[in-house]
DNA sequence: TCTGGGGTCCTAGGACCC
DNA sequence: TCTGGGGTCCTAGGACCC
């Protein structure tokens, strides 16, 4: 029968790290920002000692630093973060007659056709280890949903089974945030509806939902809240939609002047790093002391990935901001 | 708690066209 | 005169995820 697998790497970020300096192992490992507690910057993963800590994925690394003064902080090294997912991926795409789908550095669907789930998830864990030392969790789902949501409860280096046997069983008085695809801010407008739990969710009215929540999101939610998914696999490589790049400055920019330059400089690196698309539009980013974000884009004359041309395009559409306040963020994204 | 950086998709209003 | 309805594109913002 077709089954779902999702493959989560454990700690990814923080075990890469640990493998080439074993002396870390253990110890309570945060990595993020430029890996000093004293600067702008967030975790982006805690090795399990450190969460013991209370330190979570997002967290302020100076809030990091202040739980546990004496974790070892680490600047974010992306390159080798890609080199050991590609790894990863190879060996997944080396399985048997499966089909793998990648969400993310430490993430991929399987579909495979298997009559016993549990001891291809106990093998596809084997091979990962085998080729790279690294542990996984594998959800085991009908769907890609449920499989997804799985993973969670087989933390850390498990499996665990989630289908429309014990979807209810399992999540159905669990709060919707627990949902993959429901967030703090929705789950609060749910609960504004008196629906708090999955179960809740599911029985709700999908027209009512639309009315309030639009006319996909609403349904999609009910579907969400029943375990309802997407159940094939989509092999297909991924192409992306869009390519951008931010910065936080060490200190707010409070000359236009110098807001102007940093545009300029990124929209240059983003036309460096198109491969060979080009650019059809331009979207800029600009984050005011203390946190107010602002977006302004433009569709280009015509598709470009010359840096002048973008930079150019890039500066026409800083000029629509209207604020001057100071600046703490600036991003540039090309689409597609 | 004083909040990174890289993305995706949805919504809604207005422009514009037939 | 003062107004239909559908389709598509553009744009800004929101929400979510890793």
């Amino acid at each position: 029968m077709p089954v779902v697998l999702h493959v989560d790497l454990d700690q990814f970020i923080a075990a890469v790290e640990v493998l080439r300096r074993p002396e870390l192992a253990g110890l309570p490992v945060v990595v993020g920002g430029h890996g000093d507690p004293t600067r702008r910057g967030v975790v982006a993963t805690a090795s399990y000692a450190a969460r013991e800590h209370g330190i979570r994925s997002g967290m302020p690394l100076r809030t990091a630093a202040k739980r546990c003064p004496d974790a070892v902080f680490l600047p974010a090294d992306n390159p080798a973060y890609e080199a050991a997912s590609a790894r990863v991926m190879d060996v997944l795409r080396g399985l048997p007659d499966v089909v793998v789908e990648v969400l993310g550095w430490d993430e991929a669907f399987l579909g495979v056709e298997t009559d016993d789930a549990g001891a291809f998830a106990a093998a596809v864990q084997e091979a990962v280890h085998a080729a790279t030392a690294l542990h996984c969790t594998v959800g085991i789902g009908d769907n890609l949903l449920r499989a997804k949501i799985a993973t969670g409860f087989g933390k850390p280096a498990g499996t665990y089974r989630l289908t429309r046997d014990n979807w209810f069983a399992v999540m159905g008085e669990r709060p919707t945030r627990a949902l993959w695809g429901i967030g703090a801010r929705t789950a609060r407008r749910l609960a504004d509806r008196g629906l708090h739990t999955v179960a809740d969710l599911a029985a709700a009215d999908p027209a009512a939902l639309a009315a309030d929540l639009g006319p996909r999101m609403g349904p999609y939610l009910v579907q969400l809240g029943r375990g309802i998914g997407r159940e094939r696999v989509d092999g297909t490589p991924w192409v992306p939609r869009s390519h951008g790049r931010e910065t936080t400055f060490p200190e707010d920019l409070e000359d236009w002047a110098d807001v102007r330059r940093e545009v300029a400089a990124l929209a240059r690196t983003v036309a460096g790093e198109l491969a060979g698309r080009p650019a059809r539009r331009v979207g800029v980013k600009v984050r005011f002391v203390p946190f107010t974000t602002r977006t302004r884009s433009a569709t280009l004359p015509a598709p470009t990935r010359d840096p002048d041309v973008l930079a150019a395009a890039a500066g026409e559409v800083l000029d629509r901001f209207p604020a001057r306040r100071a600046v703490r963020l600036v991003g540039v994204r090309a689409e597609f």
